[in-house]
DNA sequence: CAGCTCTTTAGAATCATTATAAACTAAACA
DNA sequence: TGTTTAGTTTATAATGATTCTAAAGAGCTG
């Protein structure tokens, strides 16, 4: 299959991004959402990198203005990222703030929050010991455990 | 000592309305809040019953409404709630939500949350098998640890 | 009662998020 | 390849929770 990259490579191997973009072409088109130049750009910035993290909607805007030499309106961003989160390619943070909280890393796992410094802190599956929930809700069950653990100094 | 009761009661066994309300001014004496008739009158709707309960500042709105025959400014609401989560007397619930929850319950638990349904539901620290966090951040100590389940039908 | 500080208040300001509707574009089809 | 269709992007407006402001009100101490 012949794909048409809608956008060009400013710099850097394209033989090598345009592997990358293609792997996102497939992602996208694999869960009913158009490759756009937006979608793309979007997801080099969220997944393009090996180590995964946290983010909210404004952290992002100032990635893609470092990142990309394109503008990318908020109410993209917006979409893109909640398009994203429905179809399980990123996590939102259960966290209280004014704003949201998004995760790259979409693996079971928690977090700790350090309230004097305001950051998150991933905390793996292996790190907390299994968590036994005892009460049943009937007629419901259970679609995520997530723990959240402050810490101070 | 005699007590000064800020405000009338408009209905009810005044001596044991005397009582609850003497109760709170000594509350809130004790940790250097003034006890005003507003102040008053939220701690009657937030600690007046036997049951706890989850609110947000809306239905904290609605509440005051239905039980207190006095309008209380929006902006007091808001001062009071946050000076008692301040105080240990309500807790913030951790969840993504366009509105702040708070707890009336400020025992050590965690929650159900009903995505279906958006309800929250508590969840008893017995109801939880003990969580093990294995992973220590250096000169950072464990402040608390809470447990959102969601579930789905 | 006087003086002081804390509290309440209405209304304005802020800020994240969502809605709108027009222009745009990928995909399907002729 | 051009046309059609439905999904996307965009600037901008609207919404809504929360915070700010500064003036008036009310506990508290002496």
């Amino acid at each position: 299959m012949i794909y048409n990259i809608p956008f060009t490579v400013v710099k850097g191997n394209f033989r090598l991004y345009y592997i990358f973009v293609v792997k996102y072409i497939e992602k996208l088109r694999n869960s009913g959402l158009r490759p756009t130049k937006q979608r793309l750009q979007i997801c080099e910035v969220l997944f393009g990198t090996r180590k995964t993290f946290h983010f909210t909607i404004n952290d992002l805007v100032k990635k893609i203005k470092k990142q990309i030499n394109n503008n990318i309106s908020l109410a993209t961003l917006y979409n893109t990222v909640h398009a994203f989160e429905k179809k399980g390619y990123l996590k939102r943070i259960p966290i209280n703030s004014n704003q949201t909280y998004f995760d790259t890393n979409i693996s079971e796992h928690h977090h700790f929050y350090d309230l004097k410094e305001e950051r998150l802190i991933d905390l793996e599956n292996a790190d907390v010991g299994p968590i036994n929930i005892k009460k049943k809700i009937n007629g419901k069950k259970i679609k995520s455990v997530e723990v959240l653990v402050k810490l101070e100094d």
